[in-house]
DNA sequence: TGACGCATACCGACCGTATGGTATGTTTGC
DNA sequence: GCAAACATACCATACGGTCGGTATGCGTCA
């Protein structure tokens, strides 16, 4: 089962693996409470293959996060609520588009930077900023559709297209915590439906009773 | 310093000051990240009181939620929002009385529930039972100023008032993280200001450009 | 009233284990 | 044959938890 390193395309595969697994197993426990053992365990390596490829604990915190924002990215440019034509549309669709993916367990569509920067932001500088850089990273990407709707729509308020995105990112956080502490996935999802609500009013799509 | 118990009043010092220590402590470190050690030097007794009066960390965190439950209960139960005759005022300066005490450090005014929630909800179902009740039985204290506030205006629409309710607590707590994450306290204050904005809208409050 | 006994509050040394980290060896591919 | 990719054994420490002990206040009964 170790080390299926064979020809080269396989190279560095404990590192993916170990990503992989940390990114899972925190998600679960938490970064403080998951070892570095667990996390070995779980990507079926030793420790010595850990700390050939992570300098140090927090090394992995840091890279899980780099590596979290990295995959995430590819996974959200790809979905499919980039189709619709208008940017408000796709908007929408993104906000659909979150609500659908919370399936299955907690640990399965949380959010492993926002976990983690809630632990660390005191104790771990490095791994808050790579959460930092994940999560407005990730927020950023809607900015443009955001302002463009608005100009279109010719919308006034005293909101930014970066607020707005900001604060998509604030109920996604907000309603995880809230699945979490309840133990109810739906709780995440009733957070996006006044969300979405919210975007439709700002944008005057507000159809009574909707 | 240590074991002021001179008089009956004084009784059961330590647990107290153990249980604000913990507060303040896991609030900037996070639970697992905290040592008994550390709570009982920032608490100034040792560990045999600590474990004269908790069974376990465990235990602890079950404690430090239940306590955070009273205090801030009484917090926000002399706060001032609920100065005004209108429920609906009421709830929009809730909303102002939550970002006006978004003040000074990370640590002092982000919530230790929701914190501990993040973090030990699949390692402890009894820390999140505990942070769980503590976090919903906050929400509940709006519910009723919404329902009143809904009928008398006759609003019509989707949602309820214990899913507003609870979205307020969505929208605080996704604060926090953004705030933890950008390590600035303004994102938090940010994501009320959208709050605000999203309840006015629900009670047909907005004035255009507010 | 005061000596006694007892429960509670708290102290501080100690224990077993788990943890992050290291040092050295071994395999693999180029 | 050399460097990178792992494995294995090991170390020092920090951790949660235990245990025997001490001090303090309080009820009680002579």
């Amino acid at each position: 089962m170790s080390r299926p390193t064979k020809q080269s395309p396989e190279r560095g595969n404990a590192r993916i693996r170990l990503l992989e697994a940390a990114r899972d197993v925190i998600r679960a426990k938490g970064f403080a409470a998951t070892s570095v053992d667990d996390i070995c365990k779980a990507a079926d390596v030793t420790k010595g293959a850990f700390f050939h490829h992570f300098g140090s604990k927090d090394a992995l915190g840091v890279a899980a996060a780099e590596f979290w924002a990295e995959t995430t990215t590819g996974f959200f440019a790809s979905a499919p609520y980039h189709d619709p034509a208008d940017p408000l549309e796709r908007i929408l669709a993104y906000v659909a588009f979150r609500k659908a993916i919370i399936v299955g367990d907690l640990a399965e569509f949380t959010c492993l930077v926002g976990t983690m920067a809630q632990e660390v932001y005191a104790s771990s500088p490095e791994i808050r900023n790579a959460c930092g850089r994940s999560i407005f990273g990730h927020t950023a990407t809607l900015e443009a559709d955001i302002e463009t709707a608005r100009r279109d729509r010719g919308i006034r308020g005293d909101w930014t297209a970066e607020s707005l995105a900001r604060h998509t990112q604030a109920v996604i956080q907000g309603g995880f915590v809230l699945a979490k502490a309840g133990n109810d996935p739906e709780l995440a999802r009733e957070a996006l439906d006044h969300l979405d609500r919210y975007i439709r009013s700002l944008f005057h799509l507000t159809e009574e009773a909707a």
